[in-house]
This record gives structure tokens, C-alpha cells and sequence, in this order.
DNA sequence: GAGAATTGTTTTAGGCTTCAAGTATGTTGA
DNA sequence: TCAACATACTTGAAGCCTAAAACAATTCTC
């Protein structure tokens, strides 16, 4: 097999299984996915609030997707939705306050977890994957670029 | 924010980018999804092919999923279903002739994405990179265990 | 200002995924 | 032997996800 195929495949393996890890701890230590985490993190680096729209850019998943997610997440209390005053195309989401609590319990476990996953990983060796996958994601990159201009 | 912290999100970019990227080839040159192309390699790699079971087991998601899975692949033909007559609750599933030659060209064109995407990474980039995952990998594999044990 | 193009969201149809419950078959040990 | 347990698969409900079409509000252009 190609030497490409292999690292391909361990990559993909290695990540799927510490996502499929986090994944498990918050439904079962929260009773909520990544998708919903993925979302409330997402509104919480914004203290204004994002509109739908900027929310889908930034999870990398379609429109449809996070109106449904949004709904969801609404119903539970920990976001509203409210239109935009200046365009009123736009609805505008924020967390409640609850949903901030939430959140904040959710995250701090979120970076033990990531902390205890990575912690047989040497200093050295956590900085030189990092670099690595650095060099990988803009060969990546560029490649695409390449792939798109044709 | 935490060095651990930021490895995982560049690790989850990387192969979330490259994925999708696959997901869509898959779907504007062969209209056809990840899943039915994993399960058709699965079955590839296994001449007198496999049950429903074992597919699961090799794929790493839950049964219920490879029923639904393998009633989609067996309407376009390209999979046949049959009981394992010395197990009658177990049923076994082969590649049909057009599954083999479908799969082969669809395997083809993977190979080659998945050369070119790399293309951008030194081999002794792609050699350190693989050498690191696995490190991760095997720290990972110790956290998880240990975490089980409690 | 009216019509056209653009932008933001929702809806629809379909597939993927899980968990939990259900059915059928197989195995084991009192 | 046969009841209890285990194994293999399917089904159903719910959520996640996409692409494409529909809708609504805004902006552009003449």
C-alpha cells in the first residue's frame, strides 16, 4: 500500500477515535453532543451573538443544519434567537445565561479530557505533530488551489 | 489557550478538511458516500466475504447502521445478501462482480486524491508525521485504558 | 422608484448514525 | 431436555448532515 494511504489512514483512524471518545463523555456525562457543544462554543467566543449564518461558516456545516440545531438548542433554553434590528433577513444568535453555565462546565471538562488524551505525548513531541499537521494542512491547501484552477 | 487544546483542533481540521474533500469527489464523480465506499473496501479486502457483524466490528459503527448500509448497496447491486447456512441468524454479505468493478475503479481514484493531497509533504515530513500519530496513538490507547480501569 | 440580483434563512427529501427494543437462532448446563 | 443465556440481525425513534428549492428581505441599477 502506498506510503500516503497508510498516513492517511492512521490519521483518520487516530482522530476518530478521540472524537468518538468526546463524543460518548458529553452524552454521557452531559447528555449532549458535539454538534450542540460545537455551536454553544462557537456563540461563546462571540459576545454578541453571531447570525446563523456566520455560525454555519464557522462549524463548517450547512445553513439547514444549523437552523435545526439552533431549534434544538432553543427549546432546551440555552440560546434565543432574535432578529437582527439592522437586517431584518438576519436572526441573531446568543446564549442565555443558563446556556453560558452550561457551557463553562462543559468546556473546562472538555480540556481535561483533551489534556488527559494527549498527556503520553513528550512536550517536544506535542509541538513537532503540531508543526507537522501545520505542514500538512497548507500542502493541503495548495493542492486543492491547484485542483480548483483547472 | 492549552498546547493540548490547540493540537486537537489543527489534528480535527486537518482530517475534517481532507474528508470532506474525499466526501465530495465521492459524490460529484461516482455518486456514491464514504460509508457504501468503506463498506465496499471491507468486503473487498475479504473474498469469502463478511456478516453484518464483522463489517460492523470493521468499520467501527453499530449494527443498525450496516443493515440500513447494506439494504441500499444490495438495491443498486453492487452487494449480495445471503444467510450463512452453517449460522442461520448470521447473514453474509459478498461483493457481486459489478460491486468488484465499481469499488476498483472508485479505489483507483482514491489512491490518487489521497497521493495528491499529500503531495505538498517531504517524505521524511510524511515519515516523521506517521511516526508521531502513532506515538499519539499509543498515548491515547494508555489514557483510555487507564481511565477504563478506574 | 421598479425590477433584478443578492443575501439570509427555512424547508424538503434523502442518507448516515446511534441507542434501545424486538425477533430469531444458537449454546449451555442443571 | 429444556430453560436461561448469548449472539446476529432488524426495526423504530431521534438527531445530524447535505444539496436543492422556496421564501423573504435587502441592495443595486437603471
Amino acid at each position: 500500500m502506498k506510503a500516503e494511504l497508510r498516513l492517511w489512514l492512521r490519521m483518520l483512524t487516530t482522530t476518530t477515535t478521540i472524537e468518538a471518545e468526546i463524543r460518548r463523555r458529553l452524552r454521557v456525562q452531559f447528555n449532549t453532543t458535539l454538534p450542540r457543544f460545537d455551536l454553544l462554543a462557537a456563540l461563546d467566543r462571540a459576545p454578541e451573538g453571531l447570525t446563523l449564518g456566520e455560525v454555519s461558516a464557522r462549524m463548517m456545516v450547512t445553513n439547514g443544519n444549523v437552523t435545526g440545531l439552533a431549534t434544538r438548542l432553543e427549546a432546551e433554553g440555552l440560546v434565543v434567537r432574535r432578529v437582527d434590528p439592522n437586517d431584518r433577513r438576519a436572526v441573531r444568535l446568543t446564549l442565555t445565561e443558563e446556556g453560558r453555565a452550561v457551557f463553562d462546565t462543559q468546556s473546562a471538562a472538555h480540556g481535561r479530557w483533551i489534556k488527559e488524551m494527549f498527556a503520553g505525548l513528550a512536550p517536544e513531541e506535542r509541538e513537532a505533530l503540531h508543526q507537522l499537521l501545520g505542514r500538512a494542512k497548507t500542502a493541503l491547501s495548495t493542492a486543492l488551489e491547484t485542483e480548483e484552477a483547472l
